[in-house]
DNA sequence: CTTGACTCCGTACCATAGTACGGAGTTTAT
DNA sequence: ATAAACTCCGTACTATGGTACGGAGTCAAG
């Protein structure tokens, strides 16, 4: 019985993070307080997922608030349904704003690398800048 | 003659930054030094554009450097277009994987979102946690 | 029952991305 | 021609998101 505990040590290996940062998110209430044997932390097994979607949407240009405001994201009761539809429904625009800006950047990349493999150049001196152009 | 040299602080202003924001980047190689007229810097307009994406790329999940790298893709002789293509071709492979999470996280947002319309409930405890329940 | 690996906690330090400050020089509007 | 507003530069400070450290306690395998 040792494989199946999982202590920080192991979430963290798991989790691809290190043992500081698990206790780091445990402070800001990222994680929820684990469990304890004895003096020691134990997790359960969807924190494992719950760190590496932590880590993810970093990657997507949230901010650590804004991974913890997504991961609280729960229908606790009828009451305070509409609470979360509205908090929901801001998440979606704001993902939704995401995709298109990031269309918008993968189009320019897309044009950069026809030019290069057709050969038919002529292109803005920082061709990326184009993706962008109707900003206000 | 004044509303169209475009002074540090009249770049800033129509770029939604601080003026020290602007320097940092001239630091950091994001903006190229720009023309003085006497002791004092003047931007061309593109500048504005450059930072407005800079500070987009922030929001998607590109650090000041990533954008940097998006900024200075650009063809310069044919000699160079084989390095363009390849980092071009890396840049939308890492966009698209964002726009398929981003994707991930929307279709549980939506799910969330419909359970609070239709009340036909029954979530996990922490519903978005679903987006990536394939992750490894 | 000890030795090595792991964990505890607090505190200090780090990188990134700015922001603020302050004294001096410059421009521009009156 | 003088004051207000802007700019210069260097340096110091801030917030966020971790990392590192060190001494003490704990666990588990031989």
């Amino acid at each position: 019985m040792s494989t199946e505990n999982l202590t920080i040590g192991r979430l963290a290996k798991r989790a691809s993070v290190n043992v500081e940062t698990v206790r780091f998110y445990e402070r800001r209430g990222l994680l929820k307080q684990p469990r304890k044997k004895g003096a020691f932390r134990h997790y359960p097994e969807t924190d494992i997922q719950r760190i590496r979607f932590i880590k993810r949407c970093q990657e997507l240009g949230f901010t650590l608030k804004e991974a913890k405001e997504l991961l609280d994201i729960k229908i606790k009761s009828q009451a305070k349904c509409g609470d979360v539809l509205t908090k929901t429904n801001q998440k979606i625009d704001e993902v939704e704003q995401k995709i298109r800006d990031l269309r918008k950047i993968k189009k320019s990349l897309k044009k950069i690398e026809r030019c290069c493999t057709e050969d038919n150049g002529l292109l803005s001196d920082c061709p990326i800048l184009d993706s962008f152009l109707e900003y206000r």
